[in-house]
RNA sequence: GGCUCUGUAGCUCAGUGGUAGAGCAGAGGAAUCAUAAUCCUUUGGUCGGGUGUUCAAAUCACCCCAGAGCCA
């Protein structure tokens, strides 16, 4: 039985690049509560994609002597493979350039016109013709003998041309209003004080379109061929577009819409936090529940940033540590929503520690002692002892109810330390039964020791599989749980293990990373 | 220049008025089922600095220092 719909996005990632470790953080983050939601009874629609026009693409896609949509097929497919790399599990990979995203658009266009919002006018600025770019006034200089030039020492003109505004302006009061009512609206709260005095200081209307003569890399604004609209309010427009506007009365819009989190990066929360609200208040379209924006990663303290050649790749990445170890350095040690810090030195110590030490060692110590003295079968318990009870009902009882909360705050770092703290106890509580004792002494009572070991294990294994889906999938394979008994509500003891069923001799999960000499650069 | 956030044990961080905490790392001990993994005990901090409010401050106020961010 569904506990309801709930709709979550990564950010679309502009093509004018390949991936790298912040866009796999992002896809990561977001595949994690998409998929905690999943095992928790929720019906998921996860969207990602690519955001492909605009005078980036346009501008690059010409230096490297392709059209702009041709590069824009070569990176989308790049950012689509990283997916499957990272084994995210997105229901649906929108491109800006689909013909449902090209239908969406103008349909919302058109919505914001008739309400009023979006009127003609014109754009006037300092335009360097050389770097094709626009200055504000503080960034232009003046020369000796009067000529203007911007930032980059180049010369900038005047220029004056129609374009076509969002009425902005009128939206301050309504958006204060929204961040006032709904505190939760804006994630974590330092990027919402940042918005809040943003919108306090007042709005500006918003260009949203640019002239042909300019840009034609864009969807064309409806009814007038001359103009294509301003790339964010296309890239915006994906997370309706996927839910099937402008069919507002279609099954999956009234389902899925409003979104229930838009996972982004903290430099594009303006967009998310000012610009797409008011769209939405102006189309008389319900608002995402909230916008969670997470910090960057830093690696070894420094920015990524190809000039200091430390831009690490997802591939990279997966090919050194391995995918599920990387998913869980992520979102256990990045804090949430600040920036974190990536590292060689730490990643090893993490994945030594929690995965092999921890999770990888307690499994594979249980497993070995039942396929060796339990006839490689799940043993039948005798009658419980306080111990046993203790471990097992605050498995049962208190695990998943107290990651909730956690996990809709996108504290993953909080969920695993707790599942973690389990964990620990299941190893106190094998040093404390002591089972290789009791199998000379109390073999009876060692079968229920194991049996309360294995089945604790299955439970954290449950719970572990939003992080590391294939290597928690692997112990759940080893004990034998049937696929259809993996989710959240199958922590409890009527889907305990059935006694009797064989088990295959373990094979370890994490294997420990072992270095022979200390590497200095992680994957590249 | 204005505003916001951060500054707590070697490292990563929790802790919003009442005798300083966790994990990892370090030290000592135990155990030997297990990927030399595990368990127990333990060292370690004048909570960035200062002034003030209070019976009592990591926690509140003000000032300063350092780092990050938003805006101009």
């Amino acid at each position: 039985m569904s506990k309801g719909p709930f709709y979550i996005t990564t950010a679309i990632s502009y093509v004018n690049g390949v991936p790298h470790l912040g866009h796999a953080y992002e896809a990561i983050l977001t595949d994690v509560m998409a998929r905690f939601k999943r095992l928790d009874g929720y019906d998921v629609l996860f969207l990602t994609g690519t955001d492909e026009h605009g005078e980036k693409v346009a501008k690059t896609a010409e230096k490297n002597g392709m059209s702009p949509k041709a590069f824009a097929d070569q990176n989308a497919a790049h950012f689509q493979a990283m997916t499957k790399t990272l084994n995210i599990s997105n229901d649906d990979f929108i491109r800006t350039t689909q013909e449902r995203h090209y239908a969406a658009s103008q349909a919302l266009w058109t919505k914001l016109q008739e309400k009023g919002d979006i009127f003609p006018s014109k754009y006037e600025g300092w335009y360097s013709v050389r770097e094709e770019a626009y200055f504000t006034e503080d960034e232009v200089k003046e020369g000796a003998n009067g000529q203007k030039f911007g930032p980059n020492g180049t010369e900038v003109l005047w220029v004056e041309e129609p374009s076509y505004f969002f009425r902005l302006s009128a939206y301050s009061d309504k958006l204060l209003e929204l961040y006032e009512k709904h505190p939760e609206f804006i994630q974590p709260q330092s990027r919402r004080n940042e918005i809040i005095s943003f919108v306090k200081r007042g709005l500006k209307d918003l260009s949203v379109s640019r002239h042909k003569s300019r840009l034609e890399w864009g969807i064309p604004v409806p009814g007038d061929p001359e103009h294509v609209m301003y790339v964010w309010l296309d890239a915006l427009t994906n997370y309706i577009t996927v839910a099937g506007y402008p069919e507002e009365n279609g099954e999956k819009f009234q389902k899925f819409w409003p979104a229930d989190r838009h996972v982004i990066g903290k430099d594009i929360s303006r967009f998310h936090c000012i610009y797409w609200p008011a769209f939405l208040i102006s189309a008389g379209l319900d608002l995402p529940q909230a916008v969670f924006a997470h910090g960057f990663i830093n690696v070894q303290g420094e920015k990524m940033s190809k000039s200091v050649g430390n831009v690490l790749s997802p591939d990279g990445l997966v090919e050194t540590y391995g995918l599920d170890q990387i998913r869980y350095f992520l979102m256990r040690e990045i804090p949430h929503g600040q920036d974190g810090n990536f590292s060689h030195e730490q990643a090893i110590a993490r994945i030594n520690a929690d995965l092999a030490n921890g999770l990888g060692n307690l499994a594979q110590r249980t497993l070995s002692m039942i396929h060796k003295n339990c006839d490689a079968a799940i043993p039948a318990p005798g009658s419980y002892e306080e111990a046993d009870k203790a471990l097992l009902s605050q498995i049962y009882e208190k695990l998943i109810p107290g990651l909730r909360p956690q996990a809709d705050a996108f504290q993953f770092h909080n969920v695993l330390a707790n599942i973690w703290k389990e964990i620990s106890d299941c190893d106190s509580y094998i040093d404390t039964m002591v089972p290789w004792k009791l199998k000379k002494e109390d073999p009876a009572r060692m079968q229920t020791v194991l049996y309360v070991l294995v089945e604790a294990i299955r439970c954290i294994a449950i719970a572990t599989q939003p992080v590391m889906p294939q290597s928690s999938g692997k112990i759940l394979d080893q004990l034998g749980v049937p696929p259809g008994e993996r989710l959240f509500a199958h922590i409890d003891a009527a889907h305990a293990l059935k006694s009797g069923s064989k088990i295959d001799a373990p094979q370890g999960v994490f294997p420990r990373i072992v270095e022979l000499e200390p590497q200095k650069e992680a994957a590249g």
